[in-house]
DNA sequence: ACAAAAGTGTTGTCTGTACACCCATGC
DNA sequence: GCATGGGTGTACAGACAACACTTTTGT
């Protein structure tokens, strides 16, 4: 390091992760059971510190495959939460990311070890330091991306139907949609493809599945849409 | 700070600023001469590291106020810019920050001692490390906020005319928007407040001065709106 | 009187929203 | 045959986009 450096003050920087995933019904968020002071024991974001010699974004990237063992997440910066006081052990910095994955990709293996677990967004408990807030804003900017990028995907299996889909939405939203338009506007994008096959655990008559376009979906994610 | 702690790696965090101004036609940013090493003499963002005991925010106010002299300024998060190699001195992270100013309201001592520099757009000159990229992030990150908050009013004088706020807009977009359908949208949101006063500078008839409301202005800044 | 910018309305098109019935199937 | 969830069309209302002329006033 050069020597004008040298004269700043050097700080903790640490990474949150708020991990939502959907069961169908709910949208739901991964906490885990804090395994080191301060604040052991309580309920926690996912978190870690930015090493050396790893980028933020990696180091995001690190400590979601540490408690989910998955790669290539939807994953995206959420905030950088900075006041002094904010964590009791220590002046640490904290870059809050949120990552998106589908929930039954996701083995138990791990969420033992960390003692995860998920709770739905009206179970959320006490969370430590300022997990809360960044659970908030976390569930604020979903809102606003999910209207505006087709990144709900993420949170659903390869192969979904439109009735999961609309669920979807109306969980991430906490609002009834009117099926006949929601169904109109998805497909009018033309970024789903319907495959010949249906899924039936959860109705008599099966609804069919369906696959998003990869490439129509690329261009989309850039240039934004408007769903809701 | 407790022991666990101890054992992670402390890092420089920065703070790198984007300055945007505009002067009745072009949208602007406002850079420096970095002063001092890596890369000194060469233009960049104004900048600087957090200090120890100052929240990321403040440290953000700290340094705006420190190039412009101005307090209470629109300023918001823009992006942890993180890879380990962006800055050739050192290991440093840097939060990037977005302001919006009114031009007018700013002096030139601090700006002569800075040696700081107005860029029109399709001006900016080569910066240092990735400031190019956090101009580009800040660009779009503007437009986005822009067309859904109105905080663009942030940019033009306390009193203003349809025109001016039309011409911000076109600058932002870089488009140009119908005189009619823009005047009927923007007083629709009712945030405007006609004076009797007109503006004569730039044309022979004058346009009206308007004020915002600023009760109104504070609902719309927190739920939104469409704009574009 | 003319140049230069401000101000003002109407219409057609598109998009969003509200709303109800039949279909396929497993039991 | 009936209960359950899946799938489909239409009509009305509001938003958006395109478009041209008159007004004011300084020179």
């Amino acid at each position: 390091m050069i020597a004008e450096y040298k004269l700043h003050h050097p700080l903790l920087l640490a990474i949150d992760c708020i991990i939502f995933g959907f069961d169908g019904e709910q949208l739901k968020a991964l906490l885990i059971k804090r395994g080191f002071a301060p604040e052991k024991g309580k309920w926690s974001l996912m978190g870690g510190f930015v090493k050396k010699d790893e980028s933020v974004d990696a180091a995001a990237g690190r400590i979601l495959d540490q408690l989910t063992g998955l790669h290539d997440i939807y994953m995206e910066q959420l905030h950088c939460f900075g006041e002094v006081d904010r964590d009791p052990g220590g002046r640490v910095i904290s870059m809050a990311y949120y990552a998106l994955i589908k929930i039954d990709d996701y083995g138990t293996e791990l969420m033992e070890e960390h003692q995860a677990q998920w709770f739905g967004m009206a179970e959320i408990p006490e969370l430590v330091f300022d997990h809360k807030k960044m659970m908030e804003m976390a569930r604020e900017r979903l809102r606003q991306k999910v209207a505006n990028y087709p990144i709900g995907f993420a949170l659903l299996p390869h192969k979904f139907t439109l009735p999961q889909l609309q669920a979807l939405y109306e969980a991430i939203y906490e609002t009834e949609l009117d099926k006949r338009n929601f169904t109109r506007k998805i497909l009018s994008f033309e970024i789903l493809q319907k495959l010949n096959e249906k899924e039936k655990e959860t109705s008599r008559k099966g609804a069919f599945l369906y696959v998003f376009d990869k490439k129509k979906y690329k261009k989309l994610e850039k240039d934004g849409f408007k769903i809701i």
